[in-house]
DNA sequence: ATTAATTTTTAGGTTTGTCTAAACATTTAA
DNA sequence: TTAAATGTTTAGACAAACCTAAAAATTAAT
């Protein structure tokens, strides 16, 4: 197994993440997710491909190869197992295990992370409800209903939040919504797309349509 | 507090043990210690103690200021506590803790530290009995002596030891001595220093020298 | 007390990962 | 379909942390 520096790894994992999410990975999208400058992307980009990491030409964009998709599975296995280690056993919030993990994601002892997800009780989703990749790199990918396009009445479990930022989760508390909470959408309003969620038989809330496209739901 | 990059609290790290176990800290020294150059020591010298970190004048050695100190002690605090966590928690064996510590004392978040520390109980000693300095890095140091110096006959028990190498603790383990075994010098050979141990009624060793120097015991 | 050996520092390079500014490609709009 | 806007790459610099080779300072030996 070849080992890349912190540099090489963040860039994997934002190529993986961007072409998730969005599809493509183009110089400028890549060159916002990780605050460098475009000419900062291009020269590693050179650099991963010509380690056989990702598929690239000038112009043409690029994409992960199957050896730089591995390692960035591997990178965010670590990356989850340490967000549930800093939330199950450290205690820490939801909103402040992403930091603290995307430091101790660089350390790459393979043996370490074996036991550690042993020690875990090899958990299957992080504090925020992602799919935690396997030791091989192999990653569970149910596709799963934002909450804005939760159906009316539809009971559904909250299984997945997208975004991390503090102030999300900030606002997630205040609305009393967490990863295993059961929701019915009881109203859509068209104008502004919010939603007026019924979170028990006495509580309801209203959400932004924002916030209801970052909240992931199982039927 | 103060953020120092992995090179620079490598560095600080190998001053403090250098100081603490030969006295003097050595241009020289300090280059075998961490596998450099001694124009790299220089180089780095400039810039620790152009941050206050130590206190150098060229040809005339250099030791750590106050607060070079107590970085030094944090990082060691780090170090340890992760031995101890690897060990206890993940099953680790003494001998594989320092090499994985290596790399995740340089994960910089206080608060993961201070957690782990009450995690884990407020550890004392660390796998190999060396004591993890407290969050503000103040540090036991109890004098102990090392097996080689103990009076015949005198029952006393292991309580560090000092070399970590892969190849000491094996030797270790051949000789069922552990940190906590009691032990009982019962001849000393005066021609190379080895020495004849009463482990238990039933069990007797004879160890080198060069060993007994590096396993230390309390009355 | 010189000379020899050792230790430390300086001078000047190299690599990694970043940057700015300018050039080059592509896409969009008039 | 050419001009403008946008996106991408090249060229050249810079800081951190290392290196080699040579110079300077210190220490040891005759």
């Amino acid at each position: 197994m070849l080992n890349y520096s912190s540099s090489e790894e963040n860039y994997l994992k934002a190529i993986y993440h961007l072409q998730a999410e969005t599809g493509k990975v183009t110089t400028n999208a890549l060159a916002d997710e990780l605050n460098t400058r475009p000419a900062s992307i291009t020269d590693m980009m050179k650099k991963l491909s010509s380690k056989g990491l990702l598929n690239y030409k000038p112009y043409y964009g690029f994409s992960l190869s199957a050896e730089g998709r591995k390692a960035a599975l591997i990178i965010i296995r670590r990356h989850r197992l340490w967000e549930f280690f800093l939330a199950e056993k450290l205690g820490f919030g939801w909103d402040e295990v992403h930091f603290v993990a995307e430091e101790l994601e660089h350390v790459s002892s393979k043996k370490l992370i074996d036991k550690l997800d042993e020690y875990l009780g090899f958990p299957q989703f992080d504090p925020h409800g992602d799919p935690i990749p396997n030791s091989k790199g192999k990653i569970n990918t149910t596709v799963l209903v934002p909450l804005a396009e939760l159906p009316i009445n539809q009971p559904a479990k909250v299984v997945r939040v997208a975004n991390k930022s503090t102030q999300m989760l900030e606002l997630l508390g205040d609305k009393k919504i967490a990863i295993g909470s059961v929701i019915q959408v009881q109203k859509r309003f068209d104008f502004d797309g919010s939603l007026e969620l019924r979170l028990k038989p006495s509580l309801t809330e209203i959400i932004s349509e924002q916030l209801a496209k970052n909240i992931f739901v199982q039927l």
